[in-house]
DNA sequence: AATGAATGAGAGTTCATTCAT
DNA sequence: TATGAATGAACTCTCATTCAT
């Protein structure tokens, strides 16, 4: 525990920190509308102090999405090693994906905002590679969880894994974006209570109930 | 049919050309990376010729976001007025809303790019009241479909109307954009054929069979 | 004499003066101490408008080293194809040289200045070939003066042609650096009249009589 | 040589190393484009221990000026009381300049570099009048060398002395600059073996010749 | 009505300098 | 004495907007 434990420590504390701030700001504005200086503002650092911690404003974006991607990585990993019947770990995946998102929206935002337009980064930096490779991986592991249930004869699918997959995952990433846009949605529809609120949630017992088998 | 009266088509001409000029721009670049430039070269006209038409890019967004937003009015109003039973109406709703998006990608992906943070634009627009008010038209009046269907006992929804049509919007709404997103996940997601292509479609399908009745 | 051709001749002549501007700025402070800031106040004009014209400052620097290398390029053209005597030409040659930096000190330093080790230019720039190419160009074109003018038998040298010419230019090079100096060697020497002046003009005797034969 | 000695001894030390540190950076890179980083870590020290030694960067480049004009006294002074031919010291003195130049090629370039404009220091700092005592005092002290060789009638001068000695100074320093500028020129003319070496030490032998008297 | 040159605020980024430790 | 994190001013470059023609 000497001085140079404690610097280190204190670095990752403030990378830690900026990564937090930069994930709100990326959330409320978008990648390309958030400046540096609202982020060092939100950081309550200087502009110049985050580069110290990231070469520029992609490899900031890159770093914080390969956080979420890497929780997502540990995440799967538990529900897969869980002891759960194999169908039940699809829906353990899935709840524990939305619980995930909910408990850090701006962090699971920003990992896959790259779906619009104008999220999308220079591919130029050395970690998109990087980044490309976890996204791939998250997916295949994600995968592997639902073709276990299906060969385990627990669920029965219309299409291939794939497809269903990315039905399921688009389906869900839609109706985050619904929930996490409700102020812009509430200036522009008035719902009745709750809202959009649990919207995701609902939708996993419909999908699940449309991939069991009938009795 | 006198020269005032050609000159005010041919200025609405040039409006809508500016207007179509720009959402393909806005589709490829994303709101904020488009610039007034790029515009202006989509549109063969110069860039101070768009100020003619438009006074800022935030009016020119919303007019686009209103041409679509009218668009929809009428595609609802011809498929309430047909004369399919109710639950079809729900089910034909749904595929023109899909064949609209996939025929005005551009126009489609602005006007619903306000769920998404960092296309959204300021709130001091005039405009911008007179876009929230169709927002909410276009809403309500395809719940009415529903409903519609729900009261002829056609359709059995497990929540409010509100709701499963929040639910059914969401869910479509993340699967076009992943349709619209195929390089982007094709820079990351290795897929097997046919890929994110028809995604949205299928869903039309899981969700209608969901709300039939059991016979 | 039509509208596009007056704008066309307006757009050459606000390049050229920017091209002005911009060299003296150069000369003044040196290629990296130079803002573009510095440059369009001196030009009048406001820093964005620089780049309707000029890329970026590489290639403003690039378009100044190349305008002073044209004109060298016709310098010596000139030089070659007149009707003096070999050995004549020579000498001409040398004193159009300086005759040209005397009355062009600002653009001629420009071009030569990447001698000096921090006005190196990154040289990812499509002009950067181009430049190089003109470097040599002007090179063979000038040491070709001077072979003629040894094959014809009027001048001898001691070592090779292209060495002999090295160290001409590189005297005179320092020379006008010297005499482009003299403020900066008033305030660190205190010197008898005429000063620097003249320095170059009167190495050009001293290099002629040393090549020239013993009769 | 009590406690006290030995602080000061290091603390020269310490001084000198970062002299050294600081001109191989300014060598390399310029003025301009060396950063206090460059030479911190060619000095194998922090960026904030630099200012415990040298006000700023200005003072620093003077302190390293005036090394080198340290070291040229000190030669000419040797030269100067050597029991050579007057001649023979002159020449000598040229042959010593040339070899101090080569041999600190960093010290040397940063100590000329004022003649280029954009190595030019601000004129504030305290040091900068005695850097300029110190042009004078090496450029008085070398000329004295030449006029004894004259008035012994070794050398017969064209213009005066001060002249001559201006001529072959500006004509070393930029052949000095020529072969320093190796890269660069090779970057933009092809040339023949050997290049650009030696070119000064060649010139000194011209120079030399045109002085001595016919016999 | 239309142009496109011009503006100027503000973006990302760098770096000499300061300062708590 | 030495560190290196932090600052903030200055840099290059972009772009929505204006305006003379």
């Amino acid at each position: 525990m000497g001085i140079p434990e404690r610097r280190e420590r204190e670095r990752q504390e403030r990378r830690d920190a900026i990564v937090g701030a930069a994930s709100r700001v990326f959330l409320r504005k978008g990648l390309s509308q958030a400046t540096m200086e609202d982020i060092a503002r939100e950081a309550e650092l200087s502009k110049g102090a985050l580069y110290l911690y990231f070469k520029n404003k992609d490899e900031l974006f890159l770093n914080i999405a390969l956080a979420a991607l890497a929780d997502f990585d540990e995440l799967i990993a538990r529900v897969a090693q869980s002891d759960r019947a194999p169908a039940e770990k699809v829906r353990e995946l899935l709840v524990e994906y939305l619980r995930y998102a909910g408990e850090n929206q701006s962090r699971f935002q920003v990992a896959m905002g790259w779906l619009v337009p104008n999220y999308s980064v220079g591919d130029e930096s050395p970690l998109f590679e990087e980044y490309q490779q976890a996204v791939q991986r998250v997916f295949d592991a994600s995968l592997k969880v639902l073709k276990e249930a299906v060969s385990a004869g627990e669920l029965v699918l219309v299409s291939s894994a794939e497809r269903t997959w990315l039905q399921c995952w688009g389906a869900l990433f839609g109706l985050l974006i619904i929930e996490n846009s409700r102020d812009e949605i509430e200036r522009r529809i008035a719902l009745e209570k709750p809202g959009v609120e649990g919207l995701a949630q609902d939708f996993i017992e419909t999908f699940m109930g449309a991939l069991a088998p009938a009795k």
